[in-house]
DNA sequence: GACTCGCATAAGTGCGTGCTTATGTGTAGT
DNA sequence: ACTACACATAAGCACGCACTTATGCGAGTC
């Protein structure tokens, strides 16, 4: 279940913080950790997690190893969320901007 | 962070499947259990971990207690999703869904 | 008031998970 | 070839978490 691994891979703080870092410029693991405290080894797990959520995808570039958000992931999570557009309308405020956004 | 407890609690499978069953009519957390091979003090755990992250709410009724899906965890979730509507173009599919849904 | 019922809480337990240190693998530079 | 570097993997450990059984609590019923 992939939808399992979205979430449980979501559901760390630090894998969290990573997304969003790769969600503003594709970087290599070892610049990922700057300003992070956390050892080598602990952002290779991590993004090994968030590589088989389909959050992120790699992109090997000679000894580097370039990591940057992939798309499907976020879909999926769109998918699942679209399932309960029944419950939306109550609390249309936050989603106004996310219909705004797509349109143009 | 509510932000990291609603993500915790769709992390589990069991809390999905109950969030699902409220996504198509509220219920009391017995009427939750039927086919689903759960303890009583599990249920309770496992509503209170969603209550907690504002996924669901309590609608108390005498010595029963309605529970329902809350509108609000699920904006939460729409907001976060928001913060990478960069990501979307490329996989547009999926959300071409849930814009003509929300249209009518 | 005694009992039942629906649910919450307490306390204990096994397992998953995120960390660590140590080591392996592959690539670039000299 | 040797070294340095970027990253992955292995193994061990401490903690969190989802479960269990037992008990508590409030609301109905008789």
């Amino acid at each position: 279940m992939i939808e399992h691994d979205i979430f449980r891979a979501l559901a760390d703080s630090t894998r969290r913080t990573i997304f969003e870092k790769l969600a503003n410029g594709s970087m290599n693991a070892s610049a990922l950790r700057h300003g992070m405290d956390i050892s080598q080894p602990a952002m290779s797990q991590h993004l090994a997690v968030l590589r088989a959520a389909g959050l992120v995808r790699e992109q090997k570039d000679g000894r580097f190893v370039n990591y940057e958000v992939d798309p499907d992931g976020l879909a999926l999570i769109a998918q699942w969320l679209a399932k309960y557009r029944a419950y939306w309308p109550a609390r249309i405020d936050a989603l106004k901007l996310l219909l705004k956004d797509m349109d143009q």
